[in-house]
DNA sequence: GAAGCGTGGCG
DNA sequence: TCGCCAAGCTT
């Protein structure tokens, strides 16, 4: 591989004319590019700019973050998803406070103590926070050196990223670490990407074995990829005097301690209005009965493919002007009727959000001769059938 | 070592 | 529509 032996300066070139203007660059403040680099993990840069500014503007240092309130942490958060991800930021901080003085430490070891730290954004945060000669491997490396060294075991496992972050040690140019690990990250997010690597334009081209080769498409080689499953879940919005039921998630597994409305996985023979009764009633101990379907949503979470089907519940045999009756809960650690204004304040899993911006949406349409949800209360006579649209 | 953990964009 | 993929970490 001695063709590319010197493609470091020329990568480093290209690196200061198509810099990207994220925010985090203007001052390399550690704790914003601390920040940046959670909010980046399996998340594209695009999408992290507009969280960091709307975080760091809420928390503006360590100190700050550390006294949030995980729900407000979690609202932030909400929509990036990886939920564990700003968890562990808020414990990390408090951390940080207790033990550092509330200065982030520059030494890779102790960055990777810290919660939600693992090796690349250990490397990440010393190299590019604090010049430290330590190297960022991340997927975008992975598949830049896979190309230009030929690497061809498979990237993500082992010993391809064993083989890969050797190369990058040796290749790190001494006192240039934040260049060289942002280079080879936007030089594999801009240029050589991952389908489609923009090789005629490429500065390095003359320095790539995979494209000397004429294999360019096999580099990296991959994984066996991994089943996507097919799942239909119901969910229910239940209304009771003019208030909304929702509950606090679990603090283990998916959506952690995020706010939801109660449902579950239509079991085969169901119908989602049979579904979402009987999951209301295992998780809650409410007897309901669905007044219309309000939507069906789809999005998919790593290895499923979820359709969720909406359903707008009443409490059955309880007059709306009973108050709000009192829940067994089984699969939340809390839950409250919130007013439909409050729900903008809690940490929804994205499926669900969409779900309230639609049902708000039509509350807030003036034109309709009724609203597709009557949250007035009353609800004596059922609204209109929706049109079951996907959002 | 493998699986769990979100979400949205793109070809 | 569908599969792939993203500046990964934890258990």
């Amino acid at each position: 591989m001695s063709e590319n032996a010197d493609f470091v300066p020329l990568l480093l070139d290209w690196f200061a004319q198509n810099r990207r203007d994220l925010p985090w660059r203007r001052t390399y403040d550690p704790y914003g590019v601390w920040v940046s680099e959670v909010m980046a993990q399996q998340t594209q840069m695009d999408r992290v700019a507009v969280y960091f500014e709307r975080f760091t503007a809420r928390f503006p240092t360590v100190a700050a973050l550390a006294e949030a309130d995980e729900t407000e942490v979690l609202k932030a958060w909400e929509g990036l998803g990886y939920y564990s991800r700003a968890r562990n930021l808020l414990a990390a901080a408090r951390r940080v406070m207790a033990e550092h003085g509330g200065r982030l430490p520059a030494d890779f070891a102790a960055l990777r103590a810290l919660p939600g730290v693992g090796e690349y954004t250990a490397g990440a945060v010393a190299a590019i926070a604090f010049g430290r000669d330590e190297v960022a491997v991340d997927a975008n490396v992975l598949r830049v050196l896979a190309r230009v060294c030929d690497i061809d075991a498979p990237i993500k496992e082992p010993a391809g990223k064993a083989q890969a972050t050797t190369l990058a040690r040796e290749l790190l140019p001494p006192g240039r670490a934040r260049d060289y690990g942002e280079a080879l990250m936007e030089f594999g997010a801009l240029v050589c990407r991952p389908r489609t690597p923009d090789c005629p334009a490429c500065p390095l081209a003359g320095h790539c074995a995979a494209r000397r080769l004429n294999i360019v498409p096999d580099r990296p080689v991959l994984s066996k990829s991994k089943d996507i499953t097919p799942l239909d879940v119901a969910t229910g919005v239940l209304v009771h005097a003019g208030r909304i039921f929702i509950q606090k998630r679990l603090p283990k597994g998916a959506w952690a301690n995020l706010w939801e409305f109660p449902g579950g996985r239509i079991e085969a023979g169901e119908t989602p209005e049979q579904a979402v009764v009987r999951e209301f009633a295992e998780e809650t101990g409410f007897a309901t009965r669905v007044e219309t379907k309000l939507a069906v949503i789809r999005h998919g979470y790593t290895t499923y493919r979820v359709t969720l089907h909406c359903c707008l519940l009443r409490l059955t045999d309880l007059p709306e002007a009973a108050p709000p009756p009192e829940p067994t809960l089984t699969a939340a650690q809390e839950s409250l009727w919130a007013a439909p204004d409050e729900l903008s304040r809690y940490a929804f899993p994205a499926g669900h959000r969409k779900l309230i911006e639609q049902f708000g949406e039509s509350l807030r349409r003036p034109g309709e001769a009724r609203p597709l949800l009557d949250l007035s209360a009353g609800g004596d006579d059922p609204p209109r059938t929706p049109s079951t649209g996907k959002v």
